[in-house]
DNA sequence: CAGTTTCATAACTTGCCGTTATATAATGAG
DNA sequence: CTCATTATATAACGGCAAGTTATGAAACTG
């Protein structure tokens, strides 16, 4: 025979509360609801429950002991309650963010450890591309967002996109390197040394084409490439090699000292960093959380960013 | 908002079986009533429990967390059913026995001992006490049965009587005992020596009134009076003193090689041991497995009883 | 690409929950 | 002992959802 779990939570809160009137209170039912419940499970059990002919209701022995699994009933509803609960407010679960390795590595991170200091319950499933490999799984539904730098007309049919930050790129160095050194910096003169490459399918390598075929000179050295962040900066920081950064990740690193801009305006790129997500993947709160999060975050980058773009010289 | 439990056992037993199918047959349900009830919950939570389109059904985070408190859920029915079991079988749950002192000590108590080494979950509630007493609390219910020396004819309504052990007393002394040398001991012999009385409103004390009345003697000694089987064999052992005992109590003892019965037929009391319950009070399974055992355990006594009895001479 | 498996839907019956109104029974006070 | 009080049971009824079988659609498998 198999009892209903709900029977029991009744009979568990009749017994804890000491009577029906305050146990009907106590789970926001009617008095006869209880008693009528309570009869059933009786005629199912086939034994009493309550001592018959008794009116503050006093539980058998029977009683007592199925009160007890009530209680285990009662408990895991309240705690699958506040689980739940978690679950909508985006305090608990998981979200997959995709984006690529040098964003990720250098603004993404430390955003994700400020939001996991307020969200310590909300896992985050990090993982690095580009945008040929991210949106498949954005559509496919194995992620649930993507940061992503983007040309607004390059996106696809089905995706969202929401802007973050304006895509401005920079010339980075060694804080001590040689041509910080000097007030002005001529284009040319970044010729002399060795550049680093960031991979060949990265919008970053992209720009640094870019930014080559703007100085015009046919003739530089790529010694490394291929790299991520911080092996990028490693040699970055060893060497006086050269290389082509976004301003936000030189920036989240000014605290280190040890990575500079060079005081040259090159060409912007036309993508932007921003959001990306797709429609059909309704957002679980914990996403919605985390993309509020990482919206405000950039916001507040923002403007720190334009603020000291506005002192124009900022660098150590 | 309320979950229903049976929602998170469903759930839970999805998630553990890994498919509907499997889990219908483990919850003994058709799987679109699983389907149905999955599709409820996810509507009242607001989110999925398992991923879209996907066809070995996977659960999501949420899905996973609410399962495990269906874990809890499904846990303690299985529990409520093996507890409901046990009591149905009376393998668990209280009894509540009441008795003369002396049978109660002497006869039950060692039975209980070999009730309880079978039913370890069995609560034996003893208390003492006379007719007088005990048949109020049997009909109010706070006595399951009491074990009692009775008078059928005296046998009130609404009660109901079952005979166990014939009633038989003897002489009870110590077992090196001066009377116990000699092959016949006469009646007259014995007032020379003290006795001890069982308390003034007992049925045995009826029967030591009987015996000496049956002797003739007016000049007997009470040496002591009032006391638990225990102290009342601690006197007789300690001393000469004779005292009136139901047969069967001398007889549980003989191991003990402490007390005999003298070798002389008194007359057998009008009384005889039975087992008295109320008819309204419809027993539970551990109070009917117990009575069972009494009588099945009773029944042995007696044949052991009756056998000695044949072969006269049984005392060490 | 077809076959198989797995899940969802449809249509319908049955059972029980939840309600309000009211009866009945145990308890406690005088 | 009786009455007042409180606590539980019963009645009547609407409604939701569980349960069934039959069937359709979608995803995985080879």
């Amino acid at each position: 025979m198999k009892l209903d779990p709900r029977h029991l939570e009744i009979l568990f809160a009749i017994v804890e509360s000491g009577g029906m009137g305050e146990a009907a209170d106590m789970l926001g039912k009617s008095q006869p609801s209880l008693s009528r419940s309570v009869s059933l499970l009786e005629e199912r059990v086939g034994l009493p429950l309550f001592e018959p002919g008794r009116r503050p209701l006093r539980p058998t022995e029977l009683g007592l002991a199925l009160a007890a699994e009530g209680r285990k009933v009662f408990q895991a509803m309240r705690d699958s309650g506040t689980v739940l609960e978690q679950f909508q407010r985006g305090k608990t679960g998981a979200v997959r963010v995709g984006g690529t390795p040098v964003f990720l590595d250098g603004v993404i991170s430390p955003m994700i450890a400020d939001f996991q200091a307020n969200n310590p319950s909300v896992r985050i499933d990090q993982s690095y591309g580009y945008a040929a490999e991210l949106l498949p799984r954005l559509e496919e539904g194995s992620l649930d967002l993507a940061v992503l730098p983007m040309r607004d007309a390059s996106l696809p049919d089905g995706f969202a996109f929401q802007q973050i930050l304006t895509g401005r790129n920079v010339i980075a160095c060694r804080s001590g390197h040689p041509l910080m050194r000097r007030g002005a910096v001529k284009l040319p003169e970044v010729s002399k040394y060795p550049w680093i490459a960031p991979p060949a399918n990265s919008p970053l390598y992209h720009d640094l084409r870019a930014v080559i075929e703007g100085i015009g000179t046919k003739d530089f050295k790529i010694g490394f490439s291929g790299g991520s962040l911080t092996a990028v900066v490693s040699i970055l920081t060893g060497s006086d090699a050269l290389t082509v950064l976004p301003f936000s990740v030189v920036f989240m690193m000014r605290h280190l000292k040890t990575v500079s801009a060079l005081p040259i305006r090159i060409g912007d790129p036309d993508r932007h960093l921003g959001i990306l997500h797709h429609i059909a993947q309704s957002p679980r709160p914990s996403v919605e959380r985390f993309t509020g999060f990482l919206t405000q975050e950039f916001a507040s980058l923002s403007t720190r960013i334009t603020r000291v773009g506005q002192a124009s010289v900022w660098l150590p």
